[in-house]
RNA sequence: GCCGGGAUAGCUCAGUGGUAGAGCAGCUGAUUCGUAAUCAGCAGGCCGUGGGUUCAAAUCCCAUUCCCGGCUCCA
C-alpha cells in the first residue's frame, strides 16, 4: 500500500502488517528519535502497532508537542505505577491519567505515602527508564483480561473492565508491569528523560466521597530536562503572584485565627480597592437599566422553607434565634428581591425589572475548601435578579452576556463559558428546566460564543451559564454566572398583569458579573500581579523628597493633587532617594513623583513610572492630566467611562 | 468534611532534649543624599493553644485551632 506521511516529500510503499515503528527509518535519525506515535484520522497509534488498514496518510507525533507530551506523561504514570508496585507490592493500582502539565496515579495502599516514599519511587522509576523496557500492547477479550487482573488481585481494574462497553480491551506491558489501558504509550521507558514527582494527596475512588480514599501521587514530565526546569521555575514565579502573599505584602487584607476561618479582613488599601470596584459597579449597573436595592441579611426561616433553600441548601446556611423566632443568615440575595417585586402590583409594561444589590452573604463552606479570598465564608456578590416576561428572556440573557464581555475586556481577562444542566438535588418541573436550558443555550448560540456543557452541575433552582477565570497557578474559579429560574416566581406566586388583563407569571434570572467581590479581587490581584491599573490602584502616586529642604514644597503639591481627586501619598522620610523609590516600586505604585531642588525651582515634579521609565519634569497640571488619561484608558473600548475621585 | 504536610520576632527563615537566633521591618541617633536597600545603637518571643513524657521540651507523645497542597463541594 502507498502511504503519505506528513513531513516526508515522497509517498512510500508499505507492506500490509508492517509496524509503524519501521516508518522511522524514513526520517532523519535525530528527528526519528522524537517520534513517539503516529496519528491517522484523529486516532493515535503506538509505534508497536501495525500500520492501520485502509490508512492513506499518517501524521507523526513528536515528543515535544502537546499530543506527544500527553503520551509521555501517561507513560510516566505507568512507570510510576511499576515503581510503586515494586516497592509496595500490596498497593493496588486504579487509574493514572495525564493531566495539564503532568500526570497522577491513584493507589489503594494500607498507609499514605510519605515524601521519603516519593524519593524512593523516583529512584525506582529512574531504574526502569535506564532499563529502557519497551511498551507492549496486547488486545484481550474482557474475560481474559478479568482472569489476568484477578490473578494479580487488581480488583479496581476488574471494576473498570466490567464497565467498559467493548468486547475486547487492551493492556500495556513494560518490564514486569501490566496495566489495563487504552494507550497509546511511548515506544519504551527510556524516552522518559525529564520527570519529577511533585506531591501526594488523598483522592476518593471515582471522586465519590462515600467510596474509599486512595493515595494519589502527582508528577510532571517534559520532553527535556530544560523544559522541566523551565516549568518548575514558572511555578515558582506563579507563586509570587499568589494573592494571599501579595495581599499581605501590599497590606490589602488579612485573615485572623481569632476572627475565624474564611472571614477576610480588609485593610485600608484593600478596602479602598473594593470601594472603587463597587462604586464602578453601581454606576455601570444604573447605566444599564438596573435599580439598586438592599435587603436584610437575616430572614425568617419560613421564607427559606418557601424558597426551597431550607430543603436544598440548609447545610450551607447559618441559623440563629431572635425572640423565639428562627432566622437564617442569607446565603443568597434572591429572597428580598422577590419581596420587592411582590410589594406592589406589576404590569407587563414594568418588565423587565432589574434589581441590583451588592449583597453580603454567608455560606458554611467546608473547612477544607477555604482558600484565601477565592473561597471564603462571607462574601459580597454583585448580584441582580431580572424579572421579565417569557418573551423578553433571551434578550435579557444576551444583555447579561454582553455585560460580562465588556467587563472582562475592561480587566483584560480571558474566560471560559460553561453551561450547567439539572443536578440530582433540585426543584421544579422537567419542562421548566428544558425551557430554561434552551433559553440559555440559544442566547449563547445567537452571540456565537463557544461553551462547554457540564451535565448535572446546575443550581438547585435552575440551569446556569458560568464564566470561569484562572488564578496564577491555572486553577479555574467561577466568577460570573447567569442562572435561569422558573421555580422561585412560582413558589412566591409572582405575577404581572398582561395586555389581556390577566395575571401572568414572570421569569427570573439570577446573575452576577464579577461574582463575589472577594473572589474577583483575589483573581484580579493575581492577574495584575499586584500592579493595578491606575483607575484601581489604591495609591496612584507617591511624592518623594530628596532632602528635607523640599518638605514644605511637597506638602503643597500633595494638597493640590489630592484636591484634584487623585489618591496620592507623600514620603518625607530622611532616607536616600533610591531607598524611597525602591519601596514605592515594591508597593507597585503607578507614579513616583520626585521633588528635588530643580523641581522646586521649576514648580513641578519629576515623573517616574512603575516600570522604571522616567517621563522627566512635569507641572502639576500636566501630572493631573497624565494620571486622568491613564485612569480613563481601559474604559475607552466597550464604550464605558468611569472615574473614582475623592 | 476527608487524606497528607506545616505553625519559632511584624515579615522571611535557622535552631534534633540542656541559657531562643539571623536578615529585613520597627524605634533612637548620625547622615541631607537625584530614581530598586546610608551607617551605628536599641528594642522586639507563652516557639499556635491545651495536656502529657522527662531532672530538663521549640525539639518526643496526645488532643485542639489555624494555614498550605489535594479530593469532594462551590461565587
Amino acid at each position: 500500500m502507498l502511504l503519505e506521511i506528513e513531513g516526508l516529500q515522497d509517498k512510500i510503499e508499505v507492506e500490509e502488517g508492517a509496524l509503524l515503528g519501521s516508518l522511522l527509518a524514513y526520517f532523519p535519525k535525530k528527528r526519528a528519535k522524537e517520534i513517539v506515535a503516529f496519528s491517522w484520522e484523529n486516532k493515535v497509534y503506538d509505534l508497536c502497532r501495525e500500520v492501520p488498514k485502509e490508512c492513506k496518510k499518517l501524521i507523526p507525533v513528536f515528543l515535544n508537542e502537546p499530543l506527544g507530551l500527553k503520551i509521555l506523561r501517561h507513560s510516566a504514570a505507568h512507570i510510576m505505577a511499576e515503581a510503586v508496585k515494586k516497592l509496595f507490592p500490596s498497593a493496588k493500582v486504579t487509574i493514572g491519567p495525564d493531566i495539564e502539565n503532568g500526570f497522577y496515579y491513584d493507589f489503594d495502599y494500607e498507609r499514605p505515602f510519605t515524601p521519603e516514599d516519593l524519593e524512593k519511587i523516583e529512584q525506582e522509576m529512574a531504574r526502569s527508564v535506564a532499563a529502557n523496557h519497551p511498551f507492549v500492547r496486547e488486545e484481550l477479550s474482557k474475560e481474559e483480561a478479568k482472569k489476568l487482573f484477578l490473578k494479580l488481585n487488581e480488583t479496581y481494574k476488574l471494576e473498570i473492565i466490567d464497565e467498559l462497553g467493548e468486547e475486547t480491551v487492551s493492556i500495556y506491558r513494560h518490564g514486569d508491569f501490566v496495566d489495563l489501558c487504552r494507550g497509546p504509550h511511548l515506544p519504551s521507558t527510556g524516552y522518559l528523560k525529564a520527570f519529577k514527582l511533585t506531591s501526594v494527596a488523598g483522592a476518593y475512588w471515582r471522586g465519590d466521597e462515600n467510596k474509599p480514599m486512595l493515595q494519589r501521587i502527582y508528577g510532571t514530565a517534559f520532553a527535556s530536562e530544560k523544559d522541566l526546569k523551565k516549568y518548575l521555575a514558572q511555578l515558582e514565579e506563579a507563586k509570587k503572584r499568589d494573592h494571599r502573599k501579595l495581599g499581605a505584602q501590599l497590606d490589602l487584607f488579612s485573615f485572623s485565627e481569632e476572627a475565624g476561618p474564611g472571614m477576610p479582613i480588609f485593610h485600608p488599601k484593600g478596602a479602598l480597592l473594593r470601594a472603587i470596584l463597587e462604586d464602578f459597579e453601581i454606576k455601570e449597573h444604573l447605566r444599564r437599566g438596573y435599580e439598586v436595592v438592599r435587603g436584610p441579611r437575616l430572614l425568617r426561616q419560613e421564607l427559606w422553607k418557601r424558597s426551597g433553600h431550607y430543603d436544598n441548601y440548609r447545610e450551607n446556611m447559618y441559623f440563629t434565634e431572635i425572640d423565639g423566632q428562627v432566622y437564617g443568615l442569607k446565603p443568597m440575595n434572591c429572597l428580598s428581591h422577590m419581596l420587592i417585586y411582590k410589594s406592589k402590583l406589576r404590569s407587563y409594561r414594568d418588565l423587565p425589572l432589574r434589581f441590583f444589590e451588592l449583597g453580603t452573604v454567608n455560606r458554611h463552606e467546608k473547612s477544607g475548601v477555604l482558600h484565601g479570598l477565592l473561597r471564603v465564608r462571607q462574601f459580597t456578590q454583585d448580584d441582580a435578579h431580572i424579572l421579565c416576561r417569557p418573551d423578553q428572556l433571551q434578550e435579557e440573557i444576551v444583555g447579561v452576556l454582553n455585560f460580562v464581555r465588556d467587563v472582562m475586556k475592561l480587566f483584560g481577562f480571558e474566560y471560559e463559558l460553561e453551561i450547567s444542566t439539572r443536578p440530582e438535588k433540585s426543584i421544579g418541573s422537567d419542562e421548566d428546566w428544558d425551557r430554561a436550558t434552551t433559553a440559555l443555550t440559544q442566547a449563547l448560540e445567537s452571540l456565537e460564543l463557544k461553551y462547554d456543557i457540564c451535565p448535572g452541575e446546575g443550581a438547585f433552582y435552575g440551569p446556569k451559564i458560568d464564566v470561569k477565570l484562572k488564578d496564577a497557578l491555572g486553577r479555574k474559579w467561577q466568577c460570573s454566572t447567569i442562572q435561569c429560574d422558573f421555580t422561585l416566581p412560582e413558589r412566591f406566586d409572582l405575577t404581572y398583569i398582561g395586555e389581556d388583563g390577566e395575571k401572568h407569571r414572570p421569569v427570573m434570572l439570577h446573575r452576577v458579573i464579577l461574582g463575589a467581590i472577594e473572589r474577583f479581587l483575589g483573581v484580579l490581584i493575581e492577574h495584575y500581579a499586584g500592579a493595578f491599573p491606575t483607575w484601581l490602584a489604591p495609591v496612584q502616586a507617591r511624592i518623594l523628597t530628596i532632602t528635607d529642604a523640599q518638605n514644605e514644597y511637597v506638602e503643597n503639591c500633595y494638597k493640590v493633587l489630592r484636591q484634584a481627586g487623585l489618591r496620592v501619598e507623600k514620603d518625607l522620610r530622611n532616607e536616600k532617594l533610591g531607598y524611597k523609590v525602591r519601596e514605592a516600586q515594591l508597593e507597585k505604585i503607578p507614579y513616583v513623583l520626585v521633588a528635588g531642588e530643580k523641581e522646586v525651582e521649576a514648580g513641578g515634579l519629576n515623573v517616574r513610572l512603575r516600570g522604571g521609565k522616567n517621563m522627566g519634569l512635569k507641572s502639576l497640571e500636566e501630572i493631573v492630566d497624565i494620571i486622568y488619561q491613564d485612569m480613563d484608558e481601559p474604559f475607552k473600548q466597550g464604550g464605558m467611562s468611569y472615574r473614582y475621585l475623592y
